[in-house]
RNA sequence: GCGGGCAUGGCGGAACUGGCAGACGCGCCAGACUUAGGAUCUGGUUCCCGAAAGGGAGUGGAGGUUCAAGUCCUCUUGCCCGCACCA
């Protein structure tokens, strides 16, 4: 066969074209082969096709045919952004509700992937687009509320002016929207859902240990943070006169009797009564003052209330006051300040003027006023009654059950995990499916009624209320409970819900009875990798941590972990930022599919860095990988039908060496650490290599070389893989047949190249059987030429033989 | 402030366990084939000295451990990421 020029489009388009509708990227269910399920979670926001995708696709897609090679029965559906943001963003773009356009989304964004040749399971990706999977949602929905899991409560709720709706905490990065990075979230309090994550903080937190080793260590620590348990005590300042206690929590209830006020947060609910108008406004001056500022800029400020409050252990009488640097968001939002033995009070205490006094005495020193700072380490009690001379922690223990034992407090866990609000007034996302009566209250919409449906027309208010408030008959229904009138809930559901079971809908997506099969869970459950971007580590990576749990707890499924690993591929950035429309340093990956094609735009992307490190993206360079596919293809072709080949001489053997060494470098990065970088670079020696040697390779290396070649590069550049594949007069997709086993024999060298080293600088090499004694080794490599005139007239100190490897003569 | 990461040619990066620094690619230089090439093939390309052989220096900086350090230790500089008045 003449050679042929590598025409990219062609290749392309041909296979392209016979893939649309075959079906053998799908997996074979409860085959006895063993399974595998990758899953990649994709980098938001998106809209267009960009280079950060195509980097997430590329390292998931690889892996996937690489273990479909490998014999295994691989679930390999798409990422959850299919039926998210772009969603969102269309519903702005089309003043409809997402659904339809999402089909047409899901459409061309399956016709664009298998452009790229990228290997999905489309049909249960299609599945959870569909508005069969609101029902889902709604399902759980309700299973939530009947176990007290999902409720409903006023409270002060982040809002993005932009989106025109409440978010999550975890939804706010730096203060601000995390789809606007420029918006500063607001405080609103309004009524709205809530998922009690909380409820299930502390086994988050335990389950974390489960993924020690599967999961970057960075992942689990934010994860830690985030839930950011910490264990104390809370105790109830009685005020002196009437009103309600103050209830504070403290890690240091050790340090209590050193309490010299209480300080509570300006925000909280008890200063309603405590307050009089002037205190009032003072207090709102400060909530708005710390409003999306670093803490650190922030000067500790506060005031006196007027009121005192009693110290339940000592019975002192300390003074109340109001101050910017204490949260309603976390413990109790009041706290007893000892300056004495914390920072911040310290700081606060000085600046007005409230008597420091210490309590704690460090263990090998004396009781000390220390009037620079306060002194935060656990020593012994002193000066605090009964508790005078105990150790802080055993002082801790006792006065905590003391506290519960007279009824004024207790031990207490808190964490710094807030319930999950997730209500939302967009007019997309899932109806939150529960209906207001006058009569009878909250009313569940009954499970046979679901799904309940958006609208279809809907007209865009922008005015922060539901856009759905506007359809009457959507919201004026009938009470399930006592037919008389009532209100549909209007508020829909943050899509991170959608994200948080997608998977799970993947393993049997064409069930109209249950979210799921069990059974097929059982099968496929953990995801063996789950691969995408760090930015998920505590939205959607706690959330879907959450469901599942939740999930467990209903008795759908048996896994209490989703994913038993987790690879967070580096972003990729343009021009030293993140990529994001909002800058509009978005890099398509269209125009580089385009000019060099898919196979290249793939490959690329995989050489430019090791896939866990941050790229800062160019364009420059992908000729290289263009180069070298096409050297690849006229290799292939030009020797493929061949009849005039040497016989068989001493080149095969160092082309197979070469072959299997390229073989196992690459079967052993799979296996291990995916630096596909480097398994692409070593396929481009091998190329070099058969280049070199074209002439003298014998007939049957040759054709081992090319089938490998379409082998290992199946992988990487799957169309190129495929048409070598097909020139060979294979039948069926290449990255269906056996990966091949190297052979470590072929894969050794003949002899060991031993370095020779004079005081540590290299001066010669000498080759040597594998295996020479260390004796002989030294003495070869005295002998070198090379290295003769660097030990003449010298006094050898030391020789140090590594065998197979170098020698090192020590001189002076 | 606390915690984590990174630093290697003109550029992306390689060197996985301490043992040849700069694989592979881009770019650049030269040659071959060509009417021509932005196609293809071959060779060169860390820096300095040298025509060459060869020699010297060299992995952000300063020290240390070692026969041997990009790799280990201490300090330091710069950049990046996460958390941050969490009581």
């Amino acid at each position: 066969m003449p050679e042929k020029p590598y025409d990219h489009n062609q290749i392309e388009l041909k296979w392209h074209e016979r893939w649309q509708n075959a079906d053998f990227y799908k997996a074979e269910e409860n085959s006895a082969k063993p399974k595998y399920y990758v899953l990649e979670m994709l980098p938001y926001p998106s809209g267009t096709l960009h280079i950060g995708h195509i980097r997430n696709y590329a390292i998931g897609d690889a892996l996937a045919r690489y273990k479909w090679m490998r014999g295994f029965n691989v679930l390999h559906p798409m990422g959850w952004d299919a039926f998210g943001l772009p969603a969102e963003n269309a519903a702005i773009q089309n003043n409809r509700p997402p659904r339809d356009w999402t089909l047409q989304n899901i459409a061309a964004m399956k016709k664009t992937h298998r452009r790229f040749g990228f290997s999905y399971d489309w049909d249960r990706e299609v599945a959870t687009c569909e508005p069969e999977y609101y029902r889902w949602n709604q399902w759980f929905f309700l299973k939530m509320l009947e176990r007290g899991l999902a409720y409903r409560k006023r409270a002060l709720l982040n809002w993005c002016p932009k989106c025109a709706t409440v978010l999550a905490n975890e939804q706010v990065v730096d203060g601000c929207c995390w789809r606007h990075e420029d918006t500063a979230v607001e405080q609103r309090a309004l009524e709205q859902w809530f998922l009690k994550i909380t409820d299930y903080a502390e086994q988050l937190l335990e389950d974390i240990a489960q993924l020690e080793g599967g999961w970057p260590e960075r992942v689990l620590t934010m994860q830690r943070n985030w839930i950011g348990r910490s264990e104390g005590t809370e105790a109830d300042f009685k005020l002196a006169g009437a009103g309600e206690p103050i209830r504070v929590f403290t890690t240091r209830v050790d340090t209590i009797y050193g309490a010299t006020c209480v300080i509570i947060a300006p925000e909280h609910p008890l200063n309603e009564n405590l307050l009089d108008g002037a205190g009032k406004a003072r207090a709102k001056a400060m909530v708005d003052g710390r409003a999306n500022r670093d803490p650190a800029d922030i000067e500790k400020e506060g005031f006196f209330t007027g009121h005192y409050a009693l110290n339940p252990y000592s019975g002192e009488k300390v003074p109340v006051w109001i101050g910017n640097f204490v949260l309603m968001g976390y413990g109790t939002g009041a706290i007893m300040a000892v300056p004495a033995h914390d920072e911040r009070d310290f700081e606060f205490c000085t600046k007005y003027g409230i008597p420091i006094r210490p309590v704690i005495r460090a263990v090998d020193g004396a009781l000390a006023v220390n009037p620079k700072q306060a002194f935060t380490d656990d020593g012994i009690v002193e000066n605090s009654g009964p508790w005078s001379g105990l150790p802080s922690d055993e002082a801790r223990r006792k006065m905590s059950a003391y506290a519960a034992q007279k009824g004024f407090g207790k031990a207490a866990i808190t964490y710094r995990i807030k319930d999950w609000g997730i209500s939302r007034q967009r007019y997309w996302g899932t109806p939150i499916p529960v209906i207001h009566c006058p009569k009878c209250g909250i009313v569940p919409v009954p499970e046979n009624q679901l799904p309940v449906v958006l609208p279809d027309r809907i007209e865009i208010t922008g005015s922060g209320r539901s856009p759905l408030e506007n359809v009457p008959n959507f919201v004026n229904v009938p009470c399930p409970k006592c037919g008389e009138a009532a209100r549909r809930e209007t508020d829909t559901m943050d899509t991170f819900i959608d994200s948080s079971w997608y998977f799970y809908r993947y393993c049997d997506p064409r069930n109209d009875r249950m979210p799921f099969d069990p059974v097929k869970i059982a099968y496929w459950f953990e995801i063996d990798q789950y691969i995408g971007g760090v930015e998920h580590a505590i939205l959607h990576l706690i959330y879907s941590r959450f469901f599942t749990k939740m999930m467990r707890d209903i008795g759908l499924i048996r896994n209490s972990e989703p994913a038993r690993r987790l690879f967070t591929q580096g972003m990729v950035i343009a021009e030293g930022a993140k990529m994001s429309k909002s800058k509009g340093n978005v890099i398509g990956a269209d125009s580089l599919a385009e000019k060099f094609g898919a196979d290249t735009a793939r490959m690329f992307v995989l050489f430019a860095a090791p896939p866990e490190k941050e790229v800062d993206w160019r364009n420059e360079g992908a000729e290289g990988i263009y180069r070298f596919l096409g050297r690849v293809y006229r290799f292939a072709t030009r020797n493929l039908g061949r009849v005039d080949f040497p016989a068989p001489n001493d080149t095969d053997r160092k082309v197979r060496r070469k072959l299997h060494q390229t073989l196992k470098k690459i079967t052993e990065d799979f296996e291990t650490r995916w630096h596909f970088n480097t398994c692409i670079s070593s396929v481009m020696e091998l190329v070099k290599v058969l280049y070199a040697e074209e002439d003298k390779i014998s007939a049957q290396p040759m054709c081992e070389a090319i089938q490998m070649l379409a082998l290992m590069l199946a992988p990487f550049a799957p169309y190129l893989s495929q048409e070598i594949w097909d020139e060979l007069g294979n039948q069926g997709p290449v990255f269906r047949q056996a990966w091949p086993s190297f052979d470590p024999e072929l894969a050794k060298e003949d002899e060991a190249e031993v370095v020779v080293q004079v005081n540590g600088k290299l001066r010669g090499r000498i080759h040597v059987p594998f295996g020479t004694p260390v004796q002989e080794l030294e003495s070869r490599a005295r002998s070198d030429e090379k290295v003769k005139p660097f030990l003449e007239g010298k006094q050898i100190v030391k020789v140090i033989p590594v065998p197979d490897k170098l020698v090192n003569f020590v001189v002076r």
